[in-house]
Parts: structure tokens; C-alpha cells; sequence
DNA sequence: GTGATTGCAAATTGTTTGCACGCTG
DNA sequence: CAGCGTGCAAACAATTTGCAATCAC
């Protein structure tokens, strides 16, 4: 933890920007959530805990500068709000999200699914990747049961 | 064109919604730009265009009326305005997109590439899929030779 | 007529900006 | 004191909602 918010606080000064408390605040709170794809004003009300005096403007400036520096990623799931998680450390180690129609939790997938794909869909559409979001909409494995029609749910909720 | 018009307005009276004449327009503007994604707003302006009298609002209670019945699909590339497109016709048809970070045109890919790989993730995280989304980002065919970095493209870009 | 549908304006939501003040080198 | 960084309030953009008027059966 102190480690990675180390590593942090060298990649902004890098580019000449400070880890300021409200900065450094936000960052221990992405990363002690780091499972959980926070929004904005998930992050915000929990670094006021810590920091009561922040803005909302400031987290999210501060998410926008963690994202140009690619410290963290922007995620849209299509409900309408920007959720944030930390980049994999390695550069290339992508992964995958599995959102849940019914509870809107997000699980991650680990491992890359997409390898080969994406070699075919460079030479196939002649298309210079630089990522990609694979994302699964259905059923977690807690709402299992819970739910009569999926497809139904899918329909309402999602953009 | 007219029995696909004709095709929908049966889905809805299914429903007991009527196709009224500005319903149909938007549905028309839609057919004719399949290729596009637009947004709410360019459906708006083109709406306009044949039925000058239609207000924003209607024209975002279409489409959400639409999605609803599985009719089009919303799209979300983090760009901040939701896109709209056809559903496929064959019910279980996915296919995927394209999308330039330097021009911000959304290509497709009409093959579904994930056969294999959904079912791994049905069975490996006890994921119940509903529905998938891939986008790959980065530079497309016309955009080609453009663009010196796109990997900072990237980091502007999105989100 | 009754209920669905519309247009318009106002409200909401998520996010961004302008600006005066504060902190740090 | 120069400039980055902040808090606050106002501005914005996309979307939604309330409501009175209108339309279709």
C-alpha cells in the first residue's frame, strides 16, 4: 500500500505535479476499494471521511489527472455514471467485467480472453488496436435464482 | 424500408403502443442510418427534418421506448452521449465494434467473435450472460498513417 | 370521453469551469 | 512573488419529468 502510493506520488512528480493530501487522499481510497469500480461520488464521500474539507471538483480533477497519466482507467457500464479502477501494472495485462443486471456489481475476469481476437481483427479490419473493453452483462453468481428473467432486467436497465 | 417500418410498427401495437407519425419518423431516420450510431440529439436533428414540430423530449421517449422493446440498442463508447443502433434481427446474432480514437467513427464487426469464450465464462465464474459488449479502441483503416501516438490518443480520449 | 402521446419548459444528474484565495518553493 | 492546487458556486450538457393541450379510438 505504502509502496504503491509511492510509486504514485513518483509518477506525478515525473510530470511535475505534486501528491497533495486531497490527491494522496483520493488515491488511499481508490486503493484500498480498488475491487470495487468506484464512481466520482463514490470516491468523493469516501475521502471526505478522511478529509472532510475536499470538493467534488478536486476528486475529480483529480481522477481526470490520474487517468491522463494512466494510473487509473474510466469505466462506463451505461448506467449513466464514470466508474474508476487502478490500471494493471503490467502495461499489456488486460482484463474483462461481468456486471450484474440485477445488483450492478462488477466482477472482474482476470485473465485475457482476447489474444488471438485481436490479432485477427487487426489483419481482418485492418485496425490498429490500443484496447478494448469486453464487458458481460448478465447474472452473478450471488443473484443466481434470484432473478425469473433475465432478458427482462436487461431491457430496463441497461444503456 | 416499408417492412421494416411495417415490421416494428407490429412490435409495438404487440405492446399496445401506436406508431405514431412521429414515432415513425425517428424510426425512419434510424433505418436510414443504420451504419451511423447516432446519438439522441443527431436523431433529433435529422427527426427534424422531415417533422419539424418534434420536440427533444419525444424524441428520447422513442428511443427509450424502443430499447425497451429490444428494438434498437444503446450504446455507450465513453464519450459521454449514449449512440443507438438496430438490434440484430436473428435474436442471438452479437456482433462488435470499432471505434477510432482519432475520428470517432464506430465501425462494425458483423461476426460474433465470443462463442467459445462465453460459454467458458458461464461455466468458470458461474456467470449467467445475458448480453456482452466489445469495442475495441484505437485507429481505424481511414485514420491510418495519422496519427503518431495512439497510445496518447488514448490517454486524451477516453474514457 | 378516456387514455395514450406530445411539446414545451423546468428540473435533475453527472461533470466541468471560473475565480479568488492559499500554499509552497 | 509565481504558479500550482483548492473550494465554492455557477455553468454545462445530456437526459428526464410535470403538465396542459391534443389526438385516436
Amino acid at each position: 500500500m505504502e509502496k504503491r502510493v509511492n510509486q504514485i506520488k513518483q509518477q506525478l512528480s515525473a510530470q511535475n505535479y505534486k501528491l497533495t493530501p486531497q490527491r494522496e487522499a483520493t488515491v488511499r481510497v481508490l486503493l484500498e476499494n480498488e475491487e470495487d469500480h468506484l464512481s466520482a461520488e463514490d470516491v468523493y464521500l469516501l475521502v471526505k471521511e478522511k478529509a472532510p474539507e475536499i470538493g467534488l471538483a478536486t476528486v475529480y480533477r483529480t481522477l481526470e489527472l490520474l487517468s491522463d497519466l494512466q494510473i487509473i482507467h474510466k469505466l462506463n457500464f451505461g448506467d449513466g455514471v464514470t466508474r474508476y479502477e487502478f490500471r494493471a501494472e503490467g502495461a499489456e495485462h488486460h482484463h474483462h467485467h461481468l456486471y450484474c443486471l440485477n445488483c450492478g456489481s462488477v466482477d472482474e475476469i482476470m485473465e485475457d480472453l482476447l489474444g488471438p481476437i485481436e490479432k485477427q481483427v487487426e489483419s481482418e479490419y485492418n485496425f490498429q488496436i490500443v484496447d478494448h473493453r469486453l464487458t458481460f452483462h448478465g447474472i452473478c453468481k450471488r443473484c443466481r435464482g434470484k432473478v425469473e428473467d433475465p432478458k427482462k432486467l436487461y431491457s430496463i436497465k441497461l444503456s
